[in-house]
DNA sequence: TTCCATGGTTACCTTGAGGTGCCTACTTGA
DNA sequence: TCAAGTAGGCACCTCAAGGTAACCATGGAA
């Protein structure tokens, strides 16, 4: 009936494990812009509002590490790099579409949670049990 | 082709919102064990390897919150607190079942990237490009 | 000869998530 | 009278994620 195996969720739960990694601030969103197609970091800057410079090298330096993204230098001037998914990266590209899928369907509910987690990051009972 | 819309990954977007939801350390296990049936404070900790009373308690108070757990007191002695889902935590399983089934069938996958991750958390460049 | 665009690196700093440990309150049983 | 189990609050601390800003190298345009 439910739908989740009653697998522990320990260190070594493969479940665990991946939404350690798709909760580094920036990865969803880089993988979900390379599954676009392969991107200049300009382009990229520009369609992953607010993410820093810094961020970017950061992220797809590690994404590049792990094997998910392929990074390509082109020796002209002024410089010419484009960063591509590799076949890897594009078999990352369906959880975080099932999960895009999911949210956009349930865009108010998601939008009702977050608003509430914005307004009380410090845990608060608002009723008290009598 | 691709499966996920051009829509801009901007800090409105319901995705980037839900995966920043679901990136709190102790939420998704949470809701996990938690979709399993009712569960005690005690329960839920034996079934959440490495979580501490204090994040126990302060992710179910955000949850509380943000109205995706519900808490019953059974007045009685010892105390009995028994946590269960919404209406709205149960919708939210299957985002969450989504990325489990996912995990499951690409556990080798998630293994290779995650042990990458482990050894290389300060990123670094492996293969230079001549 | 100065400026711009490109793609980075580096140092520095702040914030807060998350951990540990100790305290309370209640009642039953040894 | 003291321990134990249950649920949780509170103070404190640490580490690292992530942000800002300045800097470098290059060559063509103005």
């Amino acid at each position: 009936m439910r739908p989740i195996s009653k697998e522990e969720y320990d260190l070594k739960c493969s479940t665990r494990q991946l939404f350690e990694l798709l909760s580094e601030k920036w990865v969803p969103g880089l993988i979900y812009v390379l599954s676009l197609g392969p991107q200049r970091p300009g382009k990229i800057t520009g369609r992953l509002q607010g993410i820093s410079k810094k961020m970017l090298t950061q992220t797809l330096r590690n994404l590049e590490n792990w094997g998910v993204v392929k990074r390509t230098v082109y020796d002209v001037v002024p410089p010419h790099v484009e960063y591509s998914l590799t076949p890897l990266g594009e078999k990352m590209i369906e959880p975080i579409a099932l999960v895009h899928g999911w949210a956009q369907e349930n865009r108010e509910d998601i939008a009702k949670v977050f608003g509430q987690r914005l307004t009380s990051k410090k845990p608060e009972r608002l009723t008290d049990q009598e």
